[in-house]
DNA sequence: CGAAAAACTTGATTCTCATCAAGGTTTTTT
DNA sequence: AAAAAACCTTGATGAGAATCAAGTTTTTCG
């Protein structure tokens, strides 16, 4: 039954962030020519040097962006998680994809080809200014991302980011879920797995966080804040 | 003379890529709203978590965006030149700055306010598009820098800074002129200015390139590319 | 022009982090 | 539940880059 389909699709599209304000019959319309695709553990969604058709919102499941090198020593630049969108970017520039994205577990993601796209951007100005935003927090966080691979110390750089993951502004004790495995959140820090293990170590030793499994729990943040100096 | 003033303007705006496809009526209309700053040596711009009200355009001089940090030792993130647009990424998402602004040199720079870009986003969709454009390619330029960054020898960073600069791809002879002092570049690079020197002295003793002051002499194109796996 | 400041280079030393290697743990698969 | 795979930790070592220090050159400005 394709309306009850398109309705479904619908409901998806108006729950992500990105669309939340544009009107019903624009996104029953845009719906139909979005594809949802389910990719699988390790599976790879584009190549570098890919060129974009569209662009992806991620609905469940994680997806890495990372750029590929010999010797399997990938740096990986960023972890989407759901309700994020990836790919808008070049998709507007038209540039090939400088990263490879993969899924890092089971994953569901719409496909939005970019034709459909131009059209509704035509028409509904809060989308674009939307999409400006999105892209704007992009940069914003890649930006964040710079700041803390370029402090020298790699105590500096795990301490900036249980910061960057604190709840709320100023609280002392929290707890932090890592978003992906060690070896994952690593590699976003530049750092090698070893290296995070035994940062993880010396500030647990420091008495400023705990760490169970994936869970990171700081014990002290305004000591990890006496670090970035 | 205010209409020749507003056609200088509207002049330096339509060659701001933001812009470049935007009806000329509009530019000149944008061109009336806009103000033209002129800051000195030193001067500060904006702080790191001031709220954006609008954006800039470099007309000239140079600019630093920098993450301020203890003792004098700020990272610069980028070294803003004539004719690039900053500021735009945090006006839409109405977030405080991240970095602080200062000027290098004396520099004159246009203000450009937000409610002046929201009028003309209601009237020219294409606008959008174009707004969009040039946001992918600033994110386009950060994430190129982050691979730079990621790149592990000092001599690499430097080959492919290099490479950057190239006038026509696949030239193996060509100047390069540094845009700022060498220290701000290393800061760049993610250097300190001694090994900057260094790695610039093992270049020229390997016959891959010679300096003079500030500008670099490419000798062998293909060498730098070797460098880089 | 000449003094002062800033920018740049060079050398010696220290220290951080990647690499290599091996063992332990958790998760996934069968 | 056992086997396999992936993930994580810990140790030893070496290479590369930061730091400290001292000169040299270039730029700025009275």
């Amino acid at each position: 039954m394709m309306a009850k389909r398109t309705n479904n699709m619908a409901d998806v599209l108006s729950s992500v962030p990105l669309f939340r304000k544009v009107e019903r019959a624009e996104v029953v319309a845009l719906a139909e020519q979005v594809r949802e695709l389910q990719v699988e553990r390790g599976e790879i969604l584009f190549q570098r040097g890919d060129r974009p058709h569209g662009f992806y919102v991620l609905l469940e499941g994680r997806i890495t962006l990372a750029f590929p090198s010999e010797q399997g020593a990938e740096r990986i630049l960023e972890v989407i998680k759901p309700g994020e969108t990836f790919g808008e970017a070049l998709m507007f520039l038209g540039h090939p994809y400088p990263v490879f994205s993969q899924a890092s577990v089971d994953s569901r993601l719409l496909d939005i080809p970019e034709q459909a796209i131009n059209n509704l951007l035509d028409r509904d100005t809060q989308l674009a200014k939307k999409m400006l935003a999105g892209i704007s927090i992009r940069l914003h966080e890649l930006v964040s991302n710079l700041e803390a691979c370029s402090m020298r110390s790699s105590a500096q750089r795990v301490a900036c980011m249980l910061q960057h993951a604190a709840p709320t502004k100023g609280a002392q004790e929290y707890d932090v879920q890592l978003p992906a495995a060690k070896h994952v959140v690593a590699s976003q820090l530049n750092l090698t797995p070893e290296t995070f293990s035994r940062v993880l170590h010396v500030l647990t030793e420091s008495g400023l966080i705990e760490v169970s499994g994936r869970v990171i729990k700081v014990l002290n943040a305004e000591g990890l804040r006496k670090l970035q100096l």
